[in-house]
DNA sequence: GAAAAGGTCGCAAACGTTTACAGGATGGCC
DNA sequence: GGCCATCCTGTAAACGTTTGCGACCTTTTC
């Protein structure tokens, strides 16, 4: 239970435990027979160095705070992947945070993380009133947003060039053949209203005109989705392809779609936006709009350690490309 | 940037520090008077104790170690969130960590917990041979395993009925009217011996022949399933039911009988094992068998924080009970 | 009214490192 | 041989807390 300390090991070689301490960091101020002699006992002895300590005096824990709405959520838990892969490649460790619905937790979990005194904070907001909930901790240590666009805010982040995804998937619809195209779903994030707004840029280069269909759905869950669709199909449908905002609601779409016999993609068209690892299973093979979470989440702990080891100011927006994922919800009108 | 220490509010409130540390710590060894005059202060000046000093003193950090596979992985991701949930409200945080396919990583990481001082590390294991592989470490710090049965080693850890799961899922399919079924997918882990065993059971208490098909699966995917299951429905179909061993594989076999044009559950019923959130998706909605995720992660942290709070000795294994989870991909022979 | 008891608070040590500074030894150079 | 530079190592301070101990003051008790 006890572990061995730098002490110990200066004890057991006979030399002070300044030099052990150097020997380790690999410091050049030391000869190279000791450092050897050193490091062999440090080994024999099992000896690691405490972090904690360390952190006291270097003043860097080399902790980064991730906070999401909740890891258990495909988008989130794959951005967490590879943000705590490349974090450690780097000499990171990544604290996790589920910052819950509620703004007050979130801004507890923050304010928790400043207390364990992370190098810097990672956070995929819970929604648009996250910037200003953490508003006044955001310039005490390092932070980029992840997948959210600030627009103009005053914060550095990584998202993928939203209104783009849903322009090159709505001229994807239109190449098909498709002339009707209904959008689904939220509107009311800033990341929302950018998807909205590269559907009705789409939409007018190819003269279409844009029609919506949503309410205030605070979540983009697929139970939210389920309901909202139910509504939708309880009227006549007088288009030929849905734009869902996202794979969950593109999926609570589709469960609605099959309640009420409505063949997909033989009667209607659905695409979604995100490519989270469901849209991919049997049976469901959504046409879709990627995120590239990977890159967003290597690019995001780069900008974060930027700032972290060169201590840079200002705010950077990093803007992803997103790619279409053609898979078996569309169908081409083209061919009788 | 320069955050505020205990001695900063020392001085504006005219106090030693030892007294602003009492009046936080809600030690009873001061006035109620200047202890509500320091905690207003402290308020208002931002301070916020420095978790790593304080960990310094009390050689407690905290913290607790989660390893996982990884996280991008809808069961671990469960496990983690609920993990992160409870451990939180008991005032500790969680280090997260992607042990990833091989051993060397997650040897990696368990050594580099310790280095960061954890007070205790919660582990679901990458395969039969990680308890040996961190045998090293596990008595330097409480560790208990999660969700991986480890049968008669010297380690504790919190697990579903491995064999009661199967044993209720062969039950139901014979309730159903199937005679033949056939057990599909791992067999060469403590924790899919036990499933396997349980079907055995099954089949021995209800008179039928337990027949298998499996290769050297190492990891339950959906394609390693989905391949596996392309060799099996090369030949001819003398079963009416498939038992998988995994939902993974389950998901895969479901891919290449929708491949090969077999009737899921018309000409053959499947069955499965975790209830992963995807089996509950429009189209799929796999009957499978439930592991409590929640229950499981609770009790893990509840056993960790046993083993840490109150320097519990010994090994308790927590075997939780699996509950049969109906949905539509299993057919009722009895009914013409 | 004095002693005991109890309540508040300050002093200082300790936790395990890193690192600036100083000191000692060694070697080279003239 | 003396001096300087170089190389190596030790000393000690510092990081921001917690906490045992002792000191002081107030109140109680006989």
């Amino acid at each position: 239970m006890k572990s061995v300390t730098l002490k110990d090991v200066a004890k057991a070689a006979g030399v002070s435990y300044a030099t052990v301490s150097r020997a380790l960091s690999g410091s050049h101020q030391i000869g190279s027979d000791t450092r050897e002699r050193i490091i062999k006992l440090c080994d024999e002895m099992g000896y690691t160095t405490n972090y904690v300590a360390r952190s006291m005096v270097t003043k860097r824990t080399g902790l980064i705070g991730l906070v999401v709405p909740s890891i258990d959520n495909q988008f989130m838990s794959e951005l967490a992947y590879y943000a705590e892969m490349s974090a450690r490649g780097h000499g990171y460790n990544i604290m996790l945070c589920n910052s819950g619905p509620d703004l007050k937790q979130e801004k507890t979990v923050v304010k928790l993380l400043l207390s364990r005194q992370v190098d810097g904070i990672l956070i995929v907001p819970q929604s648009p009133k996250t910037y200003e909930n953490i508003r006044a901790f955001t310039d005490q240590v390092p932070t980029v947003f992840l997948s959210e666009n600030l627009r103009d805010q005053p914060q550095s982040y990584v998202a993928v060039d939203n209104s783009r995804g849903t322009y090159i998937g709505t001229k994807y619809l239109y190449e098909l053949g498709h002339r009707d195209i209904l959008y689904f779903g939220r509107r009311h994030t800033a990341t929302h209203q950018l998807r909205a707004e590269g559907y009705i840029r789409a939409c007018q280069e190819l003269e279409l005109t844009p029609r919506f269909f949503n309410s205030e759905l605070s979540r983009s869950s697929i139970t939210g989705g389920y309901q909202l669709a139910k509504e939708l199909f309880a009227k006549p449908i007088d288009y030929t392809a849905i734009f869902a905002s996202t794979d969950s609601n593109a999926l609570g779409v589709l469960k609605a779609a099959d309640d009420a016999r409505i063949d997909i993609p033989g009667r209607l068209s659905l695409i979604g936006f995100d490519n989270i690892s469901s849209t991919a299973l049997p049976r469901i093979e959504l046409t879709t709009v990627e995120q590239p979470k990977r890159d967003m989440a290597i690019q995001a702990v780069d900008m974060l350690r930027d700032k972290i080891e060169n201590g840079t100011q200002g705010y950077v927006h990093q803007i992803l490309m997103p790619t279409l994922i053609k898979r078996s919800t569309c169908r081409n009108l083209n061919e009788a």
